[in-house]
DNA sequence: CAGTGGTCTAGACCACCCA
DNA sequence: GGGTGGTCTAGACCACTGC
């Protein structure tokens, strides 16, 4: 066989979800693992080493493996660039420059990203719609102490995500979600009600240490990330 | 070096991100990343597959490995179980049973789970506190045609999900992100005002094409999911 | 201290798929 | 067709850590 890993995987799993090795029991090590599978140890370690990652066991030297207790469950969410979202969707991708602005950064930007004060950053505003339908909100800082190019770069006709990515990479990020109410701007741009709880995603990315960019990313009413695992 | 892969993953990713390669460019193949490093071929092998499971780099048999043109960012989370989460951060955890029926599956989960007409689900609705406070509304579905047994568990000391990992192994999920607002009761169960934007996380589960469960997880209202990577 | 997993090597065969 | 990554092997040394 071509992957003895993957069945090999396949076959303890199904061993632990049967109930054979139940959360907490010592599974056998790797070398008696391998003689009963018949191949090296090595593809025993591998595909242990992705059970654990996936977490379904636990492995410790000397202590040897063991099924987790509390499956830690992981989700994955692939975060898309919501130009390629949109027309992957099969939709028409248009974008509009709302507001541009260089101006210091607000306090709570200046605390998130250690910024001294009077620091100037872009402010960036614009929207993202699908076959002329408003899609997403985006509300974008970029610090012009770490990237002052951004203060030149034209916006008006492509957004800042493609500029950034092909300006500067990005070593650390910080990425969250959380529900919000529109108020009347976001109503506006979002064709939705004042008041309607919105899914939204922040995140600040960092490179070597050096803040980037904040963005806060308005979805329209109904929009779901979705995930399978 | 005892890990030298991961020493080939930093100096591959720095090269990455220093711009030495572009994105969409061509690295060299293994043998000759091997001979660069001075190790074998199995140890650059380790640290791109690595890379490409990141989303760094797209490898592709014959056509070798290159720059993702747009780096495919993933975020992991971990899907905590909400007793842990809210003892994780100090508080008191409670859980209190708000109702407890067994009907006939609605039309919208018959057609999500595939179930038979007239089928059999165990409905329940519960409550998480944290030091008094409330934390998240579980509204919660068990189909009783591949759990009959969850009609006779006791649901009123401890919320299902212990019981479910306890009971019974799941091979596939999918979960989504949304938001929505808070009707009269959501108001009252997590004491925030009707119409508050909250996020909401729905998960269903299999077991080998079985149906098992659905939950909808309604969080207090502020609430953030946050990851790094 | 001794057993376990973590990693590395040198070599091999193969599947895939671009040219 | 031929080059590339995907995987496997047999063996080795080592780091960690429970006993």
């Amino acid at each position: 066989m071509k992957t003895a890993f993957r069945d090999i995987k396949k076959k303890i799993r199904r061993r632990i979800v049967e109930g054979v090795w139940r959360p907490g029991d010592l599974l056998p090590n790797e070398v008696d693992l391998a003689e009963e599978f018949g191949c090296a140890r090595a593809t025993v370690n591998r595909a242990m080493r992705e059970l654990a990652e996936e977490g379904l066991v636990e492995r410790k030297r000397k202590a040897g493996t063991r099924v987790r207790m509390a499956p830690v469950r992981q989700a994955r969410f692939d975060i898309p660039v919501v130009g390629k979202e949109i027309e992957s969707r099969g939709a028409a991708y248009r974008y509009a420059l709302v507001s541009r602005a260089v101006i210091a950064a607000p306090d709570w930007l200046r605390t998130r990203f250690g910024l001294e004060a009077g620091g100037q950053v872009l402010h960036l505003r614009c929207m993202h719609s699908g076959d002329g339908t408003p899609y997403q909100f985006e509300d974008r800082w970029i610090n012009l102490a770490t990237l002052p190019q951004a203060a030149e770069a034209d916006f008006s006709r492509n957004g800042p995500t493609e500029w950034l990515i092909a300006e500067v990479p990005f070593s650390d990020a910080e990425i969250s979600f959380s529900a919000l109410s529109a108020d009347a701007e976001l109503a506006g741009h979002l064709g939705c009600a004042v008041g309607d709880a919105l899914f939204l995603t922040e995140r600040s990315t960092w490179f070597e240490g050096r803040a980037i960019t904040h963005v806060r990313l308005v979805f329209r009413r109904g929009y779901r990330m979705t995930t399978r695992y």
